[in-house]
DNA sequence: AGCTGATGTGGACACTGACAACATCACGCT
DNA sequence: AGCGTGATGTTGTCAGTGTCCACATCAGCT
């Protein structure tokens, strides 16, 4: 049926016409894109391309440009989760009061750094956020569920005590969160990374004493 | 030289050609956009459709549409830098040290409520952040200068020593900036506004400790 | 063998930011 | 008085984007 054996071996199709594997293969791009260039380099279309299929066949795996975005949100979400849980179990300290102050000071280090580290990521993980499920801590995961365990492993060591535990959960959060968003996409972004990291320390100690007095 | 009169009387421009005002007019347009819908909602053919003028006359304004939200994002900061300060002039204390105290719980108040009752002018406001000419806190205006005066009011009372003066900006700041954008972007939108106001003022305790002891 | 539903393609449409060529007009100079 | 010149506004165009629709391909079941 060939009209000619050279259009039949340069033309035929090198890859499938059904990719088999493409929707972790787009997500995966969307991350990738999302860490170079943030939410907004997160285009369709060039998702597509990179991963050498047609525009539109994300359709068949997305509802929504906002659906794939979606995804690369929750994955961003576990990647700041598991950071802090790995800088948070690098602290070998004996003394429960001291070793749960340290851990939640590594919780905020962890954030900020991961902010900083990838900036991108950061971002799409906040853009599309389908918030705190339900607003009961202890079921809560993700960063915010780490944090919680951390303020809970203060009160059970005695150093927080239990009507200061309240709300001291948003306090932290809100203010590594406001930190990292000032130097990431912030009026702080051109501090030197020394003194960034320098005054992250003081911040830390104002929470720290806040939290739990001088 | 008119082939109808009916096309000359109907026709003739009802606007001059030269709009004569524009660029205050393309500013205050875009910033009613921005309080809509945000920074993506700035589109420059829908701000200028809006000033009835066609499309790419901005050009002759505005570099850019990324000039243009810069200047969208000058009038969002002077916005929220008024805002705080009418709500610190509202103080009327005589003690000058619970005045001073107070005056910076406005702050952060006034901070937070601008957020959440100008959410699009917020996020415009600190999207395109040319960030602090200098690192001179005497020198700075806006927003953060307003923060820095009262911090300077709290040492001059006595109230706040010098030495955790330092990096007290940066941590007030930070506290509010992530309270605000956790609720106005992020994962705490759903929080009732009274939840919210009890939990902002329990941040603002532990910044309080956190700075001047309990 | 043939059907069917899932998956991928090609083509369109409306929208956007940006550029280039042209139109209009106020103003100053001769 | 006339002219021209630079600032301002317009029209036309291009590439790029998200999304919809019709069609193509193909694996697996009947």
């Amino acid at each position: 049926m060939s009209t000619s054996p050279i259009l039949d071996s340069v033309t035929p199709r090198t890859q499938p016409y059904h990719h088999g594997n493409l929707r972790p293969v787009l997500v995966d791009t969307a991350v990738q894109l999302a860490r170079l260039t943030g939410p907004d380099g997160v285009v369709l279309r060039e998702v597509a391309r990179r991963a050498g299929v047609s525009h539109n066949a994300a359709y068949r795996h997305f509802e929504d440009r906002a659906a794939l975005l979606q995804e690369v949100s929750d994955r961003a979400m576990a990647d700041l989760e598991q950071a802090m849980r790995e800088r948070i179990d690098t602290v070998a300290i004996e003394d429960p009061v001291t070793r749960a102050s340290e851990r939640l000071r590594e919780t905020g280090r962890a954030y900020v750094d991961f902010a900083i580290r990838e900036p991108g990521l950061f971002a799409v993980a906040f853009t599309t956020s389908a918030g705190p499920r339900d607003h009961n801590s202890a079921t809560w995961t993700g960063p915010y569920g780490v944090l919680n365990a951390v303020l809970d492993e203060l009160v059970d060591a005695g150093a927080l005590t239990p009507e200061r535990r309240v709300g001291a959960d948003v306090a932290c959060w809100a203010t590594v969160h406001g930190y990292a968003e000032l130097h990431v996409h912030g009026p702080l972004q051109e501090m030197p990374a020394a003194l960034r990291d320098e005054i992250l320390e003081s911040v830390l100690d104002v929470v720290h004493r806040g939290l739990m007095g001088s």
